[in-house]
DNA sequence: AAATGCATGTAACGCGTTACATGATTTT
DNA sequence: AAAATCATGTAACGCGTTACATGCATTT
């Protein structure tokens, strides 16, 4: 009577596959140009998937036939496929459980020389000052390209999801490494001076 | 010569056993108390670990015999494990595939009827409310029961980091919910006026 | 000549969660 | 009387990534 995972795979694809009708090599493509920053998929889901959504009849395949290249197969949502997404679009996503790997090696940063630990923070604190300047060029991008979209706002929401916490990222490693500095000067070890 | 995952469990339970020996049973509740907010492990991954890190010569097993109460195998670190963990330590975290699943389920938000977002919305930011609460609430007890513990500074910044996230979490639940409103106010319709 | 892109798929592997098994003691 | 806590462990299962296999066309 536990709660099972709801694989939300195959209901990723479906959702992919609202968007437009396409392969499973198409999908990697897209799925990496759009919900990249929350979500992944490789292709060893995307085509077994595919084929079980086909089989189940919540999809349907067409082959396109390309001279020297490779033939695709095309697929397209249908309505019971529709159904299944809302259905699922309408459960509470569970809160799924955290593993940052970045986060435990800092919570161990004692056992480090601090100098290691600043220079770590200030990568990461790059990747995420990159990431927000990437979600505002994706935003002024998607307004342009997509601007009648009905998807766009929840679009730009998740986009704006991005950008808000890799900025608070972004302040707070600031603020973590102003308290490094302070660490290392002498000040700071005003209590348990024992040396000179 | 692909990179392969470097499976950070052995090493997140080193670095728990720094803090102190303990058993299996007790690391579990440990983690809950601690690194709960971004890290988790299971018992099936604890038990079998500490075992193999016996065997790997890095921790060593004491039996504690208890009346009544079951044995407790009780675990403590070694000079083997302290430099195997010194080593991952100075690993660059490599960033892992993020999944969030509700992130997943508001980009395909356009099929749900936008009051059940606005609702979700809440509800999330209600949870990320509570997380803010709860950070501030540890940091003023952390800071209060281990004051001269050298790990403190780093286990403050990992709080903070999940402050910062979740408050940034929560503006951006706020800024959404204003955005949400917009669409279903009549003016935001302007452009695409068809009917009346 | 070698690498990259197009295109589909399977097999192997690893990690992690959940469920199950056991059993005494303490709390509700 | 039932449920929760203490305590350890294994087995089964599922999901996801990575590697492998194939092969033509195009780009470097």
């Amino acid at each position: 009577m536990k709660r099972r995972k709801t694989r939300s795979t195959p209901f990723a694809i479906l959702g992919m596959l609202t968007i437009a009708p396409m392969s499973g090599y198409d999908m990697k493509q897209v799925i990496e140009q759009s919900i990249a920053h929350f979500w992944s998929e490789s292709y060893g889901q995307i085509y077994p998937t595919l084929k079980r959504l086909a089989t189940a009849g919540q999809v349907t395949r067409k082959v396109e036939r390309n001279s020297g290249k490779p033939d695709r197969q095309v697929y397209a949502i249908n309505a019971k496929g529709r159904e299944a997404l809302t259905k699922w679009l309408s459960i509470p996503a569970q809160t799924e459980p955290v593993r940052n790997e970045f986060l435990l090696k800092l919570f161990f940063g004692a056992h480090l020389p601090s100098e290691e630990i600043t220079e770590r923070l200030q990568e990461f604190r790059t990747r995420h000052a990159q990431s927000v300047a990437t979600y505002k060029a994706t935003e002024a991008q998607l307004r342009r390209e997509h601007a009648n979209n009905p998807n766009l706002p929840y679009w730009m929401m998740t986009l704006n999801f991005g950008r808000h916490r890799s900025q608070a990222i972004v302040d707070w490693a600031d603020e973590t490494t102003r308290t490094l500095q302070k660490m290392k000067s002498p000040r700071a070890a005003a209590v348990g001076n024992k040396k000179r």
